[in-house]
DNA sequence: CGTTAGTTTGATGGTCCTCAAGCACTGTGG
DNA sequence: CCACAGTGCTTGAGGACCATCAAACTAACG
């Protein structure tokens, strides 16, 4: 059998494991009292923006973060091609997943960053086709398979908040897409800069001031599909406009408003004000 | 990322929305027998090509095609920011999924065409925010949220197969992306007319001679992230190489190898010989 | 028979790539 | 201490690729 379906995911039980909801209310496996707010990983800050999450469900969230392991900066944790054994949950330090052309070039589809998820799909599916290289030393738990099936047959509501999650980050895949597609390099810098720090900002690592970034031009270049010459005068550009400045590791707006204009930025998609789940 | 583990809707209304077991050998709307392998939808006939099908299987698949509905070329079935009821599983007909900016210009994401679902995640997760055009006339069958958790309960393996074509779906969405960043005109065009023969060939619509495809130049540049013009060009350079030809509605190719070869198109990630699960 | 949609070709120019080189900083080893 | 290499940033010059503008052509359609 091929191995994409050597291990079936229970969709059926899935569905109906649910529970009593007094069920809910019960914590039978965390020892010692409820989380205060500042012990929350960043994965867990990141649901609470879209779903007010009860005890347990917080207990379960916490408890996927177990496993922790750390990775070298620039060493592939997974190569193209090889299936995965676990997934990650980032809890420090920047991922880029990429894919690697013949020719050499690379094209880099996506970056992770504290509280997302990473060979979500993969794990699940067994269906997962790029590199992951951390940019920078990271810190990340690893969740098994049959960890993530278990968490959510016990909280389904987590269930959905997740692949809520992974959900969003397909949509920026797809955002991504467009603006290479039809965007010039301005816009197209602008935008990725914007994006980026409307994910920080909700994980509590960025603002409408700015963020730190650890990627250098060559990580922007092969993101944005430019070369990191043009990369270079493009930050020129937008810095000399007085938008926003990339230097140090450092990114700063100066001109929030106009940045957005010229990126055409729509933050709807990722932004949500509140709680969308009761 | 898979849509369906959430259910918005609370988990106990889905457990009582079951029907029967024997519900299901009733055909309300549509009249004629059961039905002959001949008749088999396309979606039918691409799942088969990844996972053999049991009877009860094959029933409720052939089920969720109930609600026959027809959309005109050009009009949008679904648009921009406006959240879908259901779902459709395309049975023929060409349809493509877009994104509007705000200077005029769009990008296609992907197209569809007969056998794939349409809006999948969106009506799960009730997270989309692309507009769908049909290219041509085509009929659908509509898939109402509660049809498909339905169906999934009842055949895991179903749901399995249903998802794991939505995530080679979603790769083809990150493949088009590398394209489009890291290719130039003519390896773009060359790996676009490449992916869609193999599509068309699981659904028997099409092989390694060539197939039918109702796309104008138009389409091409909007999916391409080109100019119609260049669009023009780009398939007179390929058709004057000797490797394809587009034209009038009918992609004929030539040099087969060729054309991999430019295009340095990888079609393991599509293609597979035979059915994996048994 | 004019209109519209789609295709084709030419001319011109802008965006962005490539090649080339210099600079700043860091770490390494003689 | 200094030579050296490595990494990342910066700037310039020339040119390829592709967009834009303009216009002719075909086919379908009322």
């Amino acid at each position: 059998m091929h191995p994409l379906f050597s291990q079936q995911v229970p969709y059926a039980e899935l569905i109906q494991s649910s529970v009593p909801a007094d069920f809910l209310l019960l914590d039978r496996d965390t020892p010692g009292g409820p989380m205060t707010s500042a012990e929350h990983s960043p994965l867990t800050r990141k649901l609470s923006a879209f779903v007010a999450l009860s005890e347990v469900e917080l207990a379960v969230l916490e408890r996927l973060h177990q496993r922790r392991r750390s990775f070298a900066a620039g060493r592939d944790m997974v190569h193209q091609g090889q299936s995965a054994q676990a997934a990650y949950i980032l809890s420090s330090g920047w991922v880029c997943s990429y894919k690697l052309q013949a020719d050499g070039t690379r094209q880099i589809v996506d970056f992770q960053v504290a509280g997302d998820f990473l060979g979500l799909r993969s794990v699940l599916l067994r269906t997962s086709d790029h590199s992951f290289e951390p940019v920078v030393d990271i810190e990340a738990a690893e969740v098994l398979k049959s960890d993530l099936l278990d968490a959510f047959s016990r909280t389904p509501r987590l269930a959905t908040a997740i692949l809520w999650a992974a959900s969003r980050d397909e949509a920026m895949v797809v955002e991504h897409l467009v603006g290479i597609g039809r965007r010039d390099a301005d816009a197209r810098m602008a935008h990725f800069l914007l994006e980026l720090g409307s994910r920080l900002a909700l994980v509590g690592i960025g603002s409408k001031e700015g963020y730190d970034c650890p990627l250098t031009q060559y990580h922007l270049a092969d993101a944005l599909g430019l070369s990191a010459i043009h990369v270079n005068r493009v930050l020129r550009q937008l810095r000399e406009g007085g938008m926003v400045t990339f230097r140090e590791g450092h990114v700063t707006f100066h001109d929030y408003g106009r940045l957005v204009e010229i990126a055409e930025f729509d933050p709807a998609y990722l932004d949500q004000t509140g709680p969308l789940l009761k």
